[in-house]
RNA sequence: GGACAGAUGGCAGAGUGGUUGAAUGCACCGGUCUUGAAAACCGGCAAGGGUUUAUAGCCCUUCCAGGGUUCGAAUCCCUGUCUGUCCGCCA
């Protein structure tokens, strides 16, 4: 949600910050709405302290055990003008916060300019990808016959995978492990927060009202979380954070549910692109000075559980044609697949700066200060779990017999052991 | 799902139609006292908006949200949302 007095001191650079998102130049039209919505409410507060005015004094003649009659009538004049300014104001008003509540974030000015991906911009890389192509992980998976898509089809339709066996704990594993690095090694609170959302958090995270097709929706209309950055950012909406306890973070392992809804024809095949899928995210939440550190930081959180996996991956900032609806910068790691032979993104990392959070109200008070502002949040998926699972299956993948070896850093959450193979997957069937 | 209760400033909590934007306590800020601190005492302390060179003044709005009654609503009426308690069902 953008601020209509920055709009208002800072036309140009608004019109230059949307020219950036694609959009044309905003600022002339919702300035105007905002001067005429000024105009009808100097108006309307004018006739409102007319009436206050009239009010008090009949309050005063009647105590006084005078007629008022004359000075009620004077009051009951003003009444239909006033209603008409009110309906004024609020239709103005409302338009206003409509097209404001459309419009993306502001970019930094790092952010560089493109159209979109193959114009993100590499800023590291780590690991060596090896050489030889394996088979793709549903080739893999269905080998082993521990990834099911058809029978997920039968029950759920498309774009669902059943996983058993050793991929199944495959999946939980990596889930644990991730959990367990942010909690305990880079600080983040656990959080098992509700799946289930409500208009005003998915309001206050920017889903909605612009992406409302992406998501799924209950019958009592509430919305399947798309991902946990949702309830765990809004853990700080309506409050006022005190600075001391800035920055907070916090870290969920949930399901995400995506309609996929433009994704028609993409990814049709395996786990890549699912309706339903783990994922474990991180949130923080900061004081506004401290946002910049905190997203590299959390970059360098979510980095850090590929290199345990020992994953090769690369991270590239966004280009400005590739940055989400929220975020003001960007951060995406992609993870070597040997299966297709490139990167696939794995986790973003997004710093939303204060966009979010006058959404949702979610403000700081400094100490001894009166004034509050307006907190800072960022999110990061870190990472996610289907496509890690896809990443082993692929990166771990044995030649000599379809096998998957276990990642060092997996096997006390493997039940110690080395290799998922077929066999397996046969003894635990008999 | 049924019944009842509630929603007021950072927090707790008064307030049932007329100088109530709101008592009181806590927290916070300034001061007196003190070598310093604490205690005690004195004073201050809601937010958003309009107007404005102004963080001065003046004005408006806001006591969950939206509608209504009234010259006037935190206070009365309706609708909705949320929270709590009890009952039912239930992992």
């Amino acid at each position: 949600m953008h601020d209509i007095k920055f709009i208002r001191e800072n036309p140009e650079a608004f019109d230059a910050a949307m020219q950036r998102r694609g959009k044309q130049p905003q600022s002339s039209s919702l300035l105007q709405m905002d001067s005429e919505r000024r105009e009808v409410q100097t108006e309307l507060q004018t006739l409102q302290a007319e009436r206050n005015e009239a009010s008090k004094k009949i309050g005063e003649i009647k105590k006084a055990g005078g007629d008022a009659q004359e000075a009620m009538d004077a009051v009951a004049a003003l009444k239909e003008k006033m209603g008409e300014l009110e309906e004024r104001e609020r239709t103005i008003a409302n338009s206003l916060n409509q097209h404001l509540a459309g419009l993306p974030n502001i970019m930094a000015d790092d952010v560089p300019d493109g159209a979109d991906e193959d114009e993100n911009v590499e800023v590291h890389k780590w690991g060596e990808p090896k050489g030889d192509k394996t088979p793709e992980h549903y080739e893999i998976g269905e080998a082993l016959g521990m990834m099911d898509a058809e029978t997920a089809a039968k029950m759920s339709g498309s774009r669902f995978t059943l996983l058993s066996g050793g991929l199944a704990r495959l999946e939980r594993a990596l889930g644990m492990f991730f959990l367990d690095m942010h909690t305990q090694e880079h600080g983040y609170t656990e959080v098992s927060p509700p799946l289930m959302i409500k208009d005003d958090a998915m309001f206050g995270t920017g889903q909605l009202p612009k992406f409302a097709d992406d998501q799924f929706r209950t019958t009592r209309d509430d919305w399947l979380l798309p991902t946990s950055e949702v309830p765990l950012t809004n853990i700080v909406s309506g409050e006022i954070v005190d600075e001391d306890y800035l920055p907070r973070r916090y870290t969920a392992f949930t399901p995400c549910f995506r309609q996929e809804a433009g994704a028609a024809g993409k990814d049709t095949r395996g786990m890549i692109r699912q309706h339903q899928f783990y994922k474990v995210e991180l949130v923080s939440v900061t004081a506004p000075e401290e946002s910049e550190a905190e997203h590299e930081r959390m970059l360098g959180c979510a980095e850090a559980v590929l290199k345990k996996l020992e994953l090769p991956f690369r991270t590239v900032v966004l280009c400005s044609g590739d940055t989400g609806f929220g975020a003001r910068k960007t951060f995406d790691i992609e993870v070597w697949l040997p299966g297709q032979g490139r990167y696939r993104e794995i986790s973003s990392c997004s710093n939303c700066w204060d966009f979010q959070a006058r959404r949702m109200n979610a403000r700081t008070r400094p100490k001894g200060e009166k004034q509050t502002r307006f907190v800072h949040t960022l999110n990061g998926s870190g990472v996610a779990v289907g496509r890690a699972l896809i990443a082993v299956i692929e990166n771990y993948y044995d030649p000599a017999d379809g096998g998957i070896f276990i990642p060092e850093v997996l096997k006390p959450y493997m039940g110690g052991i080395e290799k998922i193979t077929k066999e397996q997957a046969q003894s635990e069937a008999a």
